[in-house]
DNA sequence: CAGCCGACTATACGAGCGTATAGTCGGCTG
DNA sequence: CAGCCGACTATACGCTCGTATAGTCGGCTG
């Protein structure tokens, strides 16, 4: 299926999508959407009444697809059925940049994936580490802010690597990185309990001078 | 002092590094700005050419003010003297929001900072962990990308923490859920190791798919 | 075939932006 | 005191943006 098999609707939506991944609502106008899928600016406003209105076609089309193929992966169990991951992977890479773009523009609809992914995290804490933190809430909150946090530092990140990282090369190697950063632990408790120490004392500071004033 | 004694120059570029921290380059006009010191919009032209050039002066000003409180801290030791760190506190929270928006928006200047902190996490992989990674560049880039991208995902991680992170409370909360997160290790080797070959495969996969066309 | 309706375009409007320019004012210098 | 110069303001220009409106076209229906 090409681009001209689908309607202008959807051409308009998918167009918005890449370009809202890529520079962020604020930095794609209407007119450069309608470029992008050769149209004229006023179909969008047809279509979709307002920009606003089609950030949230987009947020909703990117949600579904990510259900879609979430379920072929958990439900079908696709994930071993060879080159089912490889091909859904470009679709796999666009909505990662545009769910983190989202985010940093403010997206309702991202900033409910962000809590759930916080409550799938808790519940993973529950299950298989629930001694790894006193404090889960901000142990997942932390761990979900760098997950998405890494992937908006995308520019930084791949000219680091040398590699683009939502492109294969790059990716795969990010993966790795990040999976030898999950298995080992950079601090000893030593330093681990100064650090707690000096939390304490900002925290106590804090409130002594909050009593002051 | 008060933000009246400041010389009119340096009170627009006060505000402008807090607006900018807050939403961004493209999100502040000169106008904005302009209110905000309490003078007229022509004035920031006459001091800073431009909003680029008022851009480059922020810039060079919070990298000024890290170096001098690193400085303060490593040199003259102050990191132990009572009352120094709470005192350093509310300044540095805005430069670390000030530098990841830029990191964001492309400021050169804040992505030389990044590469500039990779090759510090390089040395201390070096020095501390050298067997923690076959790819050091990799797993520093990871590390920093994660580190910095954690403080762009500022708005989510609050609201899941139901305290702004950037606060004392929020931040001290943070900082101890990322101690017991670098404490620990979520990986086992088995799903290391699974998740090393899935990206093995993923590259072969591209390979193929590459040698096809 | 007449009428209609949705898809789509052409054009324009009003607001807000960065920037440019002309001018005012006060203090310093010779 | 005359002249100048930097700090600062008022105002306007030109552009781009999202949005609004009027109109065209083709296919479907009765």
């Amino acid at each position: 299926m090409t681009d001209e098999d689908l309607t202008a609707r959807a051409r308009i939506r998918d167009a918005a999508i890449r370009l809202f991944a890529d520079r962020g609502m604020d930095g794609t106008t209407v007119r450069d959407i309608a470029q992008a899928a050769g149209v004229s600016p006023g179909l969008l406003r047809h279509h979709f009444g307002s920009k606003e209105g089609l950030r949230e076609a987009c947020d909703q089309h990117v949600l579904d697809l990510s259900m879609k193929i979430k379920a072929e992966i958990i439900i079908d169990g696709k994930m071993a059925s060879p080159g089912f991951m490889p091909s859904v992977h470009p679709t796999v890479m666009l909505m990662y940049r545009y769910v983190t773009r989202a985010l940093l523009d403010g997206s309702p609809a991202a900033a409910a994936m962000f809590d759930d992914m916080v409550l799938i995290a808790e519940q993973w804490i529950d299950k298989f580490a629930p001694d790894i933190t006193q404090d889960r809430r901000g142990f997942a909150a932390v761990l979900v802010g760098m997950q998405s946090g890494l992937l908006a530092m995308h520019d930084h990140v791949s000219r680091n690597l040398g590699a683009d990282m939502f492109a294969t090369e790059g990716y795969t190697r990010l993966v790795e990185a990040m999976v030898d950063f999950y298995s080992s632990t950079l601090l000893d408790p030593t330093l681990a309990a100064d650090a707690h120490r000096a939390m304490q004392a900002l925290r106590d500071n804090h409130r002594g001078n909050q009593k002051e004033q």
